[in-house]
Formats: C-alpha cells, sequence, structure tokens
DNA sequence: CTTCCGATTGAA
DNA sequence: TCAATCGGAAGG
C-alpha cells in the first residue's frame, strides 16, 4: 500500500500578548495571518486575512464609544477574544478584540482568501465568497453564538501567523499593504483605519 | 415600554 | 437607489 505523509506545516499562533496593542497597530499585523474555524466534528476551514479595520477609543464609530454595554463588553476586556455582532438584523460581523483590559477596542475582520476555495454551488465566485464581513462570518458558521470565545486552539476560532513567505513579502515590499479610510460609516469616516493587500482578489471593495 | 438604527449585502 | 430584518441602544 502507498501512503504518502502530509507534513501540514502549521505557523504558530497569534498569542494575547500580541493582540495586546493599539487595534490600529494589530489590524494592519493580522494580514496574511490565517483565521481557522474549528467545526464541532473537527473538520476545518482556513482563510488568509486580506482585509481589517481598527475600531479605537475616541472613535465614533467604535461600537464602545458611548459606553459599557452588554453588546460591547467583551471588548471592555483582555485582547485575544472574539466580538461577533449582529449588523441589520441579516449578517454577522467577526472582530478580534485588542489591547489592555480596560481600553475597549477590537479589529474587524473584513474579507478571507478561504483555503481551499469553496467548492459550492454557488453563482459566486469563489475567491469572492468570503470578500466581505458579513460574507465571511456566513462562509465559516460565525454567529452571536460565537462572541466573547477565546482565539486559541480548541475554540471554534482561532489564528495563526503568516507563512515566512508572506511574512517576507510583506516586510520587504511596501506596497503589498493599502491603507485607506473605513467602509460604510455614519462616523469617523475620515480615519485612515482600514487595511488591505493589494494583491488579493478577495478585498472588499478598492 | 416604544422608537430608531446600523462596522452589510445584493437585487432593482 | 433601496429593502431585508432584528438585537441593542437610546429616549420617554
Amino acid at each position: 500500500m502507498t501512503q504518502r505523509e502530509v507534513f501540514v506545516t502549521q505557523q504558530p499562533l497569534v498569542t494575547p500578548e500580541c493582540l495586546s496593542r493599539a487595534a490600529t497597530q494589530v489590524a494592519p499585523d493580522l494580514l496574511g495571518c490565517t483565521l481557522v474555524r474549528q467545526f464541532a466534528d473537527g473538520s476545518q476551514v482556513r482563510g488568509v486575512i486580506v482585509e481589517t479595520e481598527a475600531y479605537e477609543p475616541g472613535d465614533p464609530a467604535c461600537h464602545a464609544y458611548r459606553r459599557k454595554t452588554n453588546r460591547n463588553a467583551v471588548m471592555f476586556g483582555p485582547a485575544g477574544k472574539t466580538y461577533v455582532y449582529l449588523i441589520y438584523g441579516v449578517y454577522h460581523c467577526l472582530n478580534v478584540v485588542t489591547d489592555l483590559a480596560g481600553i475597549p477596542s477590537a479589529v474587524l475582520i473584513r474579507a478571507l482568501e478561504l483555503s481551499p476555495a469553496p467548492t459550492l454551488r454557488d453563482r459566486e465566485k469563489p475567491h469572492r465568497v468570503a470578500a466581505g464581513p458579513g460574507k465571511l462570518c456566513r462562509a465559516l458558521q460565525i454567529d452571536l453564538s460565537h462572541t466573547n470565545l477565546w482565539l486559541q486552539p480548541g475554540q471554534p476560532l482561532w489564528l495563526e501567523q503568516r507563512s515566512p513567505t508572506l511574512e517576507t513579502e510583506i516586510a520587504t515590499n511596501s506596497n503589498s499593504v493599502i491603507q485607506t479610510t473605513r467602509i460604510g460609516l455614519t462616523q469617523g469616516v475620515d480615519l485612515p483605519w482600514r487595511w488591505y493587500l493589494a494583491d488579493s482578489q478577495a478585498v472588499s471593495r478598492r
């Protein structure tokens, strides 16, 4: 019997320490990292993060801008947890909580390049299936039950660092990352707190 | 309690 | 340009 060994090169995890910095620092650093979704049966769907936005204290667009509520409470806690909310009663959005406890902030994951590309009977182009915060949550079956969870193996979601190849590319080529203003906001529209990988076809919008 | 609204998406 | 659809936040 011929059997081939399959070597899974798993990158180091993105740890709470790494995430315990300003959201505006973490957001660009998450580009190229992999979001892993593991289901109850052990199966996984992975996606490389290609677009992010930062939300910080003093930012009128931040859900924690006014006060601490039941919904945004997790943003006031330590870095490394999920913050999922429902938008327009239709879509869910996934955030990674950042910075020190007491500094409510988070990074919105806006788009993923799924691997392998989904083979759905979908009218959508495969590389666009997770091209948007609502779409990626739909693709990875993320809902309100996934808020306030630690991002670590054993949980439904966790983060892995960039591959050495991508790390080199991003570190070497200053044109590989684009920084612009955020999308869909009614407040804080001028803050340049959105980042995306220039080469990605999964970016929600340019 | 009532009213209003949104860090979206895709169809018209 | 605009509706869908609902949890949460604000106001009375």
